[in-house]
DNA sequence: TATGAATGAGCGTTCATTCAT
DNA sequence: AATGAATGAACGCTCATTCAT
């Protein structure tokens, strides 16, 4: 089982997909993080997944859907969870300082995201014209999470270890730089030579200095 | 003349533009910044501009040639200048301090960048796709200023005042967490709530910690 | 069935064609031989078989081949065939002179050539602007038939039967002699009165007295 | 001058055309003789001619009137009078076999036939689509050297020269032998490589034997 | 469930032609 | 006389989607 298939696999636990399904997805995928939403046709997916174009009208009513599909999931069943499942363990009192918390998270998603790459790159892009991904993703995202990480976010300042600004701009100012880094590394400039180990240590750095308290 | 008039005639410089051809640039950033450029047809420029399909191609033999007319531009006439003008103030000692810097780009950018926010947008979207408007990117912006981003980070580093890691990973960090401020604030969720002022503050206050000595 | 619909079951037998593609087809002989190929649109073709205009395009990826998916089996499939049929005949020594071979190439092409001309007169007409039909037509017409013609012109050379020149020359003059009255007859006067039975007779006698041995 | 810019300046003998007009109708014909009529675009044209697409529309109202403008003069200044001056010879006693003539013609006429070989090739081209480049063919080829080519003909027949079958026939074996030769040698097969002089020659005989009087 | 032929609207582009300059 | 910007209809072709099998 190749690596996209498990991710498949991951996205649609639970759901029964037939095998041409499966094929149709992962073509999507790759299609649509390749040249965008738009820019790719049905056709085109049908052919990369070797199936009939008919196909994927039996599954999906229309191509939106088919996009849909795939961004939905994503976002409950991985973007979620995953940040819920350290907020547990932070919440637990297992990591005492950010700095440990955010390593922490940076360690164990590289692998994951660079796995969910295609993805998030079919995210990014197409939020800013379908409003109800934008409206998905603060329901699935925000509204799931947000009261987590405010908390967390707040015992962080409360312990003196984060400034004491709004949460949600503590929040955006470590995301963006997070996403900044994966999207000027596998988006922007690909071609370029990465030292990744460096450049992620001093992404994490730059957050730690930037939302720390100086005194 | 309105708004976006002035940028059309910012951009265009020195070009001849016929008066149906500015109307076609304006209508195609409209377009291509509100639903992207796969996604806009060429009769729907037509129609908004009030010009004839045909007119379309008598100025730009494609319509990725439509696309690149404004973006290059946008590259070589806005974007580039405009940092440039900066770092002669900076390298001439007008800004002793970073903050002062990043402050003061801050301040005169943010009409500057709304009103080039269609255009900055459709640069975002667009670049992962066409490797032409990377090489572009990397040509005029990146070439350009690279030694002197360079010279002024270096500066600053041997005042002590940021940290001591490369100049282009400083680079990096700054404008992804400029940009990613903007992003969010216009792009992402244009309608929440926002206080522009204190959000831009925390920004460059975030910067700053996160790029100055701890010490 | 119809003259034509034989025409086209005749040139495409063997090959799955449903009935719409059929209807293409004998859209496109019909439009093509009247208007030729580049005056001839592909929603004229459309409108008179009767089908979408896309459904061209899905069993012909473009116009031109269209146009070559016509031409090919008519060089392959009737013309070559034909030619080589009579010649078995005469190298089988049926017939001893000849003027009974070209009588007789006369008379059993008379139908079939009437029916035919649609497509001689697009070979014709666009032979001139489409290399690869040149290719084709000397590949599948003179290639495969010129080492039989050789033969049987010289086999008649050496009876005494027509005069000593290169058998490409002897075929040259007999065969534009022959398409020269079928082309004037057919394509360049068709509106003139003609007595077909005397015509036809007058150029086999010249062919004939051309090629003879005078003494 | 070049070879072209003469046979222009022989076609439009008499008629003002300005430097423009020149250039347009030497881009024309080469346009139309390498591509076809419906082929060739109005832009093209223009831009082989150096000139502005308006312009040729200045002077001729449609592409038709082109097309027309070109084969008219051809038809009456070049063909007919061609074959009229050695009518003339010919009925003045001049040449006492009709092998005198034939030659004669072929002979004189090879420069000129390559020179006029681009517009042949549009004429016999565009002749099956139009039918009133059909009428003009028919009234001045035709008609105005009908007689003379029957007095001609019929002459030779009185000598006993050429065999007793219809003028118009003898005419059309004739015409079609030596368009056939140049057809097949400019046209069709130009990258063969032919050995004209015995080829002439050849088709010469050919017509000869072909029509002569066998006894 | 899966197919793939069929559709017709719409795509980016080219066309012959017009007209103000 | 000549230009070239402008036109809008038509071009060849692709699209997302439907439906009989």
């Amino acid at each position: 089982m190749s690596e996209e298939e498990r991710l498949v696999e991951q996205l649609f636990a639970g759901e029964k997909l037939t095998d041409k399904q499966k094929k149709i997805i992962l073509a999507a995928i790759e299609s649509f993080s390749e040249k965008g939403y738009s820019a790719t046709s049905t056709s085109e997916i049908a052919k990369k997944a070797g199936v009939a174009e008919g196909t994927i009208f039996r599954h999906y009513k229309t191509k939106k859907e088919l996009l849909l599909s795939i961004i939905g999931p994503f976002m409950t069943k991985l973007i979620a969870p995953y940040i819920v499942k350290d907020f547990h363990k932070v919440l637990d009192q297992k990591y005492d300082h950010v700095e440990d918390f955010l390593r922490a998270t940076m360690e164990n998603r590289r692998n994951v995201v660079k796995r969910l790459l295609p993805v998030i790159k079919i995210l990014l892009q197409e939020i800013p014209f379908h409003p109800e991904l934008r409206e998905q993703f603060l329901n699935h995202i925000a509204k799931d999470t947000f009261d987590r990480v405010t908390k967390l976010i707040k015992s962080y300042q409360e312990k003196g270890q984060i400034i004491d600004i709004p949460p949600a701009s503590v929040a955006r100012l470590a995301v963006t730089s997070l996403l900044g880094f994966l999207f000027s590394r596998y988006v922007l400039f690909p071609e370029l030579e990465w030292d990744d180990e460096a450049e992620a240590e001093r992404t994490i750095q730059f957050i730690l200095h930037g939302l720390g308290k100086t005194e």
